[in-house]
DNA sequence: TGAGTGTATCATATCACTTAATACACTTGC
DNA sequence: GCAAGTGTATTAAGTGATATGATACACTCA
């Protein structure tokens, strides 16, 4: 869970999962959140590979998938570079939503548990972290 | 996404993830539920690799993570059974269900999503669920 | 033209997973 | 005691995904 940096983005990257899938799943958040707004050029291939310590191949892999998501539009010579659509942002973050949402009802269903039992968990989660 | 049959257990396999993974969430699953009741002896290694036409060491990996997770007792000789304690089941079911629920929650905040948003689309979802 | 883009292609290395073949220690029933 | 059935350990081999390094190519812009 080593922190670094890139720009104003801020990376942690560990050994539990493939780097590019982390490289990736960051980014997303970062664009789905606003941290990188639309038309925002990203990091160059190479620049992004240094800051995070880490080969440029590994990073052209996330950047390829970001682009598949539609998220990001590369311009040969150019870079890569947020999507000018913030509707295409929205749509995938509402996409994502629902699918994670599916899982994870899919999850607790699988060991028994109805919706009664998950919306008492949630609630409990909600309010420990109004504890906190 | 083949079936398998292994005596009453049913298990869908497919190379997706790593065949003892699967293996090992079938057969939490199909503890938590009940399916097998505490005490029941499981299929032994060799029977339920032939069943799953898979090999026994893969089976075997399987069976010493349900041994960790304590929902089954493995008598060197006999077999291996599922705990004769159903507290311990349960206990095992409400720890995996906060660990569940809570990784929901945080990737859903990663993604800009608050309570209400994730309750939106509980609710959505159970919508769904109810037409169908 | 040169510097900076993304991309493609090799070769290499590592790691997790799976299979196969054997062997060993243990329990049970004959 | 013995044979059959348990889980387990070991060794070897093969596969696929991932990551790195080196290099080259096509493109854009000042």
């Amino acid at each position: 869970m080593e922190e670094r940096r890139a720009g104003a983005l801020v990376f942690h990257l560990d050994l539990s999962q493939p780097l590019y899938e982390q490289i990736l799943q960051q980014m997303r958040q970062a664009i789905a959140k606003g941290e990188i707004r639309p038309g925002d050029k990203i990091p160059s291939v190479r620049e992004m590979a240094q800051a995070l310590r880490v080969n440029p191949n590994t990073v052209s892999h996330a950047y390829q998938e970001l682009d598949r998501d539609g998220l990001t539009e590369t311009r040969r010579g150019q870079g890569t570079f947020i999507t000018t659509s913030p509707e295409r942002i929205e749509r995938f973050r509402q996409t994502l939503a629902r699918r994670v949402t599916q899982e994870f009802i899919r999850q607790m269903q699988a060991f028994g548990f109805g919706w009664d039992d998950i919306r008492a968990l949630l609630r409990e989660a909600q309010d420990d972290s109004r504890e906190t």
